[in-house]
DNA sequence: AAGCTTTCCGACTGGAATAGTCGGAAAAGT
DNA sequence: ACTTTTCCGACTATTCCAGTCGGAAAGCTT
């Protein structure tokens, strides 16, 4: 129960544009689709931005698509990013490890050091590229964007049809 | 970095009292030896005394000691008791996991349960007998406890020798 | 130029969790 | 009686989390 909810809807956002394959989506309807507050989703967007994961145009027309393929994004690069360090416990930090009082023989610290490896292991070799071709859905629907009101909740200005 | 404090006190103050062996430990032993603040130390002994981890005895010759052999004592027992479920995000959990509107289909979470059984297999593999015996260091002296006066900072009534 | 839509930016906030402290009560031994 | 220990509950300061809000800047359309 450590991966924060900006973690979650990070990695959401990312997966919907990995799907999206290229196609620029608006902010809001990332937020829809995933259901994250669309406020805190900017918030979100912005550091994805600032991490060059993500690339941004303004205006109508505008919106946010991947900066790279999404087989070149590792779930860890995310998570990284708005997690900081992978391990359970600041004494098994690989960059900066936290002073531990029993540090020389503390054999727990092998221990939450192995859980750091394999779960770097996992996020590591799991690439947006595969989730996006693993994911299926309601949620999933790549012609939606364009197409039709699917969200009827905003924007009842034409109506359809 | 989602081992509590707690969480790294108890698996602490554990391990000494695995070291010891059978011998019991007073609170302010195992404090000066893990160094975790004692008053803090208290209410966690507490709590593993509660969940049945830890006998205790007062009044003066008293102390805690292990209920069980540590090889029986899993360091998963332990930071479940602390630290709640194991999964790193709510949607993952094995027990009650929290409704999500991406769900069917969302592969993600497939990753976390990953990361959520691999962490669970190393910790309840993990026993207190091998920590025990792994472990090593200034901090790890059996003897110490009732032979001399190791922590002068307390207690300066008798000079010995 | 006006007006719309979008991203961009910083400040602010309520609530919960963390990491403890403190005072005293109850056993148990000397 | 007195000391040493565990036991118990209440209290607190700080930090983190999960957002909201107001407005500015950029780009498109008419």
């Amino acid at each position: 129960m450590w991966i924060s909810r900006k973690t979650d809807y990070a990695t959401r956002a990312v997966l919907m544009l990995a799907i999206a394959d290229g196609e620029s989506l608006k902010s809001h309807e990332i937020a829809a689709r995933t259901h994250i507050p669309p406020s805190f989703l900017e918030q979100i967007m912005a550091q994805l931005r600032g991490a060059g994961l993500v690339r941004s145009v303004r205006g109508p027309a505008g919106g946010y698509k991947l900066n790279h393929p999404p087989a070149d994004i590792s779930l860890e690069r995310v998570v990284r990013l708005f997690q900081g360090p992978l391990a359970p416990i600041a004494c098994a930090t690989r960059s900066e490890p936290e002073f531990c009082p029993m540090d020389p023989g503390c054999s727990l610290k092998r221990t939450w050091a192995e859980v750091r490896d394999v779960t770097r292991a996992i996020l590591e070799r799991t690439n947006f590229a595969d989730l996006a071709s693993q994911a299926s859905g309601a949620w999933v629907q790549p012609a939606i964007t364009e197409t039709k009101e699917t969200t009827p909740v905003l924007r009842p200005r034409s109506v359809p049809r």
